[in-house]
DNA sequence: TTTCAATATTAAGTTATTGTTAAGTTAACT
DNA sequence: AGTTAACTTAACAATAACTTAATATTGAAA
């Protein structure tokens, strides 16, 4: 299996940070570019497709948060995926950042390693359709056709449906609250009714069952591993 | 039971914007109060101490980051919250200012109802700041699936009963006043009866063995690690 | 040991939160 | 533009969770 290397974008409006990023992608044999501001960053990436962008969320003129609003609007870029790179990991920042479309974020001073690995998983996924398979035994959750599959019968979702289901499966148990189901399928920036989660809770489980679903009423939803008998 | 409304502080040097604020969050039955400028936010902020101040970034003499700094070195306002007003785009490059420790931003023009699902996902969480897993041997208590384990058989608690036994598992031994019980679990802007916590305690005893939870007559109630007998 | 405020207990309200359905909107595709 | 699916809203029902109320019991101080 021959493949190409994985195509990195880096933008930052810092030569230096460019340079000791480059440095460090090149040694592991990415194929690297850069650009030093928001408006080059768009019109490269539309000729170069990169696979990965790394963006510095501050940049004079156009910053991160913006640019990746452009980048995610341009439809060659679909299966690019965006890092944000930025001095602190104030909340804040992460959360404008994911409201514009982040896939990962990672915090200055840029550990080499820790985004060397982000970057590894990331590409491996993109290679070897490892690609974003939620295997919970009897459910699979595939995010790249947006097809869940129960006892080999694969079911499509539309996306928001999709999506809720796909934050659950993440981290089976654990109890997600209203609010950061908001937050992570629906952004913090756009309302909509109360009711809406329900409804698309209760066409999951008209779809997948419900006992995959359980309600903790006053805290929130969670997804629920089949219990083994003992 | 009786709710106290949650304090707010807005601080703007547009009266405009003070104005369609103070109105839509007054609709909502919040308590509201103004300041035109950071100098008067800060003693209105010491006198009134609110739950959540709404803070402008661009204000004339002292601006809302510097408020913000100075805010947040006032000790009866350690639980206050902050949330930062900005114009898109503007302020985005400034982001790195924001060490400031702001909660959370809202971007001009404001939709109000944005705001208040923030304003009240904050208030919630002001409520709700504790962490996640406990391990007391026998008993496991785990936040974030919101289940206990005695005997590794799972039971799952409602949510009123789950944070009042967080809350004593929290420190095995310590007595917790009633006082102390119904601010950390009930919140402070909560009144209930006097026999509320202890139907808690009687479910929760029923649940998990009544030797768990000891009572201290005239004291509160605390968590007993069960001592083996040989 | 008696007393009495503090807690326990139980069952019966109440309320908040979620479930459900159907009917609107919006967006996406041909 | 027209058609369809997706998504959201709205109205109401259902229910678990929570609170209260009424009464009994407890245990520390007198």
């Amino acid at each position: 299996m021959k493949k190409l290397p994985t195509k990195i974008l880096i933008v930052d409006d810092e030569p230096d940070i460019i340079e000791i990023l480059k440095y460090n992608l090149d040694k592991e044999g990415y194929d690297v570019k850069s650009a030093n501001n928001g408006k080059k960053a768009i019109e490269k990436a539309k000729k170069y497709i990169p696979d990965i962008i790394i963006l510095d969320v501050m940049m004079p003129e156009m910053d991160g948060i913006e640019a990746c609003e452009e980048l995610k609007k341009i439809s060659k870029l679909s299966n690019t995926r965006i890092i944000f790179l930025s001095a602190r990991g104030e909340d804040f920042t992460q959360i404008a950042a994911f409201d514009a479309g982040a896939d990962d974020y990672v915090t200055k001073p840029v550990k080499p390693k820790i985004l060397i690995k982000k970057i590894s998983s990331i590409s491996k996924r993109i290679n070897n359709n490892l690609s974003n398979v939620l295997d919970l035994g009897d459910i699979k959750v595939d995010k790249e056709s947006y097809l869940i599959t129960i006892n080999k019968e694969d079911i499509s979702l539309p996306r928001k449906e999709f999506e809720l289901l796909y934050l659950l499966a993440s981290k089976p148990g654990k109890v997600f609250s209203r609010d950061e189901i908001m937050a992570k399928v629906w952004g913090t920036q756009v309302i909509v009714g109360d009711r809406t989660i329900d409804v698309h809770i209760r066409k999951l489980r008209e779809k997948i069952g419900d006992k995959c679903i359980k309600t903790v009423k006053g805290v929130g939803y969670k997804f629920k591993l089949n219990v083994k008998k003992k």
